[in-house]
DNA sequence: GATTAGCAATCTAAGGGGGCGAGTGCCAGA
DNA sequence: TCTGGCACTCGCCCCCTTAGATTGCTAATC
């Protein structure tokens, strides 16, 4: 258990670290914060941080800076107190009076305005749901044997699939058949469609199967390619100033994989979680510190909005950004369908 | 007009710095190639390249390496024998055997690959259409005043919209309205359906707007966000090597704004087009080289396809990559629908 | 007139040494 | 328990030197 004035020591070290991106020094540290010692009690107080492990130095006549433990202590013990300044707040807040013609689109500005407010990149992942229903379904001649399969789901979204039958098939035909499939299938998830089967046509057949698939896809699909904004905001940071580690970031973003890893992170509506540095399942980001949340409802749709950055990041303003766009997302969500 | 030798030492000049990454010095060309002259011939011959501006020298004491000019040269002397190597023509069209279910897709798979066999950006944008037909309408009713309009172009894209009524309107009569209207306007243009336009009732009057609007949209929009990929492998070469440098690139890259410029060029079917550093308009990409040529055929769609890297780039693979990559995916455009 | 050999001149990159400043660790005293 | 003082450590910067690479020039040669 730390004294007051340790953690009170701790916490100005994270914050002078987060602002000045310096090591900082007992010096520093007594001259302009008022804690009414001298250097040489916070050098006492310091050298018992290190020996806990709560900050760490570059070298040994440095000042000092955070672990990731004293990292982990900092978000702890700020969790009460997270509020996003008022000034934008009301940002935020106009950002989602916009209304937009599709919620992708407004997925991708939101992310934009994420990354600009916290200066770090921000993701945001489109929204998934666990058990697709079928709204309504088109076929499209397009040419002799082929068609397009035109699914429409729960929450407006649309996806294709082209279809080649074994024998030419009139749009009217198509038609058709589209009514009636629409008929016996308008509603269900893939596993009612599939129970509901009753003696088809062959085109019936191919057609359910097909569209059995693309919902089954749908349905296993984890959380799709995030929305990622602000990469040349966070690659700014003195931290990636070599292009050894610059390049290093941009391999493990391009890849895609590491979001796979962050998805895996079960959260629960309403948490924000930080994880900080080696907190990281994927090696990759163990430099980074990632703060996410969970945004919509796990019955309509959920998707993830967080902030991507060095461990050196402003937590506060991280965490209560996630905060409020993960509530403000979870409203419109709800309002847009 | 320069002399056998000239021309000769300046091709190997483009070829060893390209290869290298470092000035080329007369001693190199002389020990490594053979020219039957000695070191201070080759001497005279770069001062006279370098007096013409095809060659400079990063500081006095220093070899030589190509200016915009220079390269300008190499990529017309070139032009008459660019051929893919035999391996890497059959992994291409390896490649382009490949089914893949939706053509963006495939798009994203040839894009990467491309990449890899350049060792650069490779840049693919989706297909345009200049003037769309309508192919189909679907209307599907999400809430009492709401419906989404889904629309299905040649080419089978599919695009939607959200529609606001002023009155209740159930899935029948909507889909008696789609019926109506697909008998109306199928096969048209935005222009054709305009002036085809006979009496309509306030709500098919209203999803026609809304549907003319769409496909004008689809219309004015100049290529689509293209498939990018390689970035890493591109930053990775010594050019970038400087943070900075790599910093700007990915400002540059990451607006979007420069292949807005890029597709600006106006680029004629089966040319493959060679921009060298300073000719690109776009000043952020002068330090760059852009080899570009478009695929597809003007009347049913065509798209961009290009690799960017330095203007220390291999021409001849880059070149004959484009080249392949551009007739293969107008191949596979023409067989995909 | 073109080519060559030789040599001085020029410039970079790398390595070493010294001084400076920042910052700590520790000890003796309040 | 805190403080002032002081020695010690270490990174950083600057300058100098040196080694190496490469050219430019000139005079000689083919």
């Amino acid at each position: 258990m730390l004294s007051e004035r340790r953690k009170r020591i701790l916490r100005i070290v994270v914050d002078d670290y987060v602002a000045e991106a310096t090591p900082v020094a007992s010096n520093t540290i007594a001259y302009n914060y008022d804690l009414k010692v001298s250097p040489a009690t916070i050098r006492n107080d310091m050298a018992f941080l290190e020996e806990q492990g709560y900050i760490t130095r570059p070298h040994h006549s440095a000042g000092s800076i955070p672990t990731d433990k004293g990292y982990r202590y900092y978000v702890e013990s700020i969790s009460g107190d997270i509020e996003l300044p008022l000034a934008e707040e009301y940002l935020v807040y106009d950002l989602f009076q916009r209304a937009e013609e599709e919620f992708e689109q407004w997925l991708r500005l939101a992310s934009a305005w994420l990354a600009y407010l916290v200066k770090n990149m921000a993701i945001i992942s489109p929204v998934r749901t666990r058990q697709h229903r079928l709204k309504h379904l088109g076929l499209v001649a397009l040419q002799d044997f082929v068609s397009l399969l035109v699914l429409v789901l729960y929450q407006a979204q649309v996806r294709k699939q082209i279809l080649s039958f074994d024998k030419r098939i009139t749009q009217d035909e198509l038609t058709r058949l589209a009514n009636r499939l629409n008929a016996a299938y308008s509603g269900m998830t893939s596993s009612e469609i599939l129970a509901s089967k009753t003696k088809l046509s062959l085109e019936e057949e191919q057609v359910t199967k097909c569209l059995v698939d693309m919902i089954d896809a749908e349905d296993r699909l984890e959380y799709g390619k995030p929305y990622l904004e602000g990469l040349c905001l966070m690659l700014s940071q003195p931290e990636f100033s070599s292009s050894p580690k610059m390049l290093s970031i941009l391999e493990v973003l391009e890849g895609g994989d590491w979001f796979r890893h962050v998805s895996c992170q079960r959260i629960c509506e309403g948490e924000t979680r930080v994880i900080i540095g080696g907190e990281n399942t994927e090696e990759a980001l163990q430099g980074l510190s990632l703060v996410i949340s969970q945004y919509g409802m796990p019955e309509k749709g959920s998707g993830l909005v967080g902030v991507l950055g060095p461990k050196r990041m402003d937590y506060v303003r991280a965490i209560s950004s996630v905060n409020r766009f993960s509530s403000l997302l979870s409203k419109s969500l709800a309002e847009y369908i």
